[in-house]
DNA sequence: AAATCATATGAACGATCATTCATATGTGTT
DNA sequence: AACACATATGAATGATCGTTCATATGATTT
């Protein structure tokens, strides 16, 4: 909680705009965004959706995966709206939430740019 | 390692046309660099070190969280060259790497970009 | 050269995450 | 109704990550 600098704040200006920077830009979002595309099995997931509509036995045959382990990568992307299913039949079909993966995206582009990192 | 459809690939076309997708798009690096601003600590930092250049006793200060922490996370996005450091006397300043960070982020956002995802 | 300050680093611990196994659910087929 | 198939889910395990403590290094001051 606490640091070795605290009673002799070494450059009190430059530590003020950087809170005030860190405060206008939402890092605990920021970074939870990020966190859903800093999986490799689900990088790979939205890159395989990201042109066909594939059921699950043809997503952990793709990667080739266990089943149990896409599915549980699916439901997570889905609870964050990356991503939605529909039924057909037996199998359950998923394909890229994209109304929900730009605005956000682009949101955190807009925060990265704000911020000068761009 | 197999899956329970292994036998009997249910649709082998998008099996394969995912397959393509994912080879061509280096998933490994996209999803490692998603990781480097996965943390929340990192990206304050990156989002601290946006406008101003601080040393390691004012980003501690400014995140209200201990010097060694911070020196860890440091090291880590220097390794990955999302930072750079300058020796000042005693103290040590960091700042962005803007050079490295903008094209991996613009290669990043062209994969997903061709990946249809934006 | 001794003391102090700023930062770095190694080891350890706890928390979080991904995968696996076993099993449940829900749908279609016979 | 019984069975087979496709997917989902809970619990457990192992791996990875972030922080902390203790200490080391490198620089300045006295």
């Amino acid at each position: 909680m606490s640091n070795d600098c605290e009673e002799f704040v070494i450059h009190p200006d430059n530590v003020a705009h950087a809170k005030k920077t860190i405060e206008d830009s939402n890092p605990t979002e920021v970074a939870g965004f990020f966190k859903l595309l800093a999986g490799e099995t689900r990088i790979k997931i939205l890159l395989a959706l990201s042109e066909v509509e594939l059921c699950v036995c043809d997503i952990s045959t793709t990667l080739n995966a266990k089943q149990s382990a896409i599915s549980h990568q699916l439901r997570y992307l889905k609870q964050h709206r990356l991503v939605k299913s529909r039924r057909d039949g037996k199998q359950i079909f998923y394909t890229l939430e994209k109304e929900h993966l730009h605005p956000i995206l682009a949101q955190t582009l807009a925060h990265m740019k704000e911020a000068d990192i761009s």
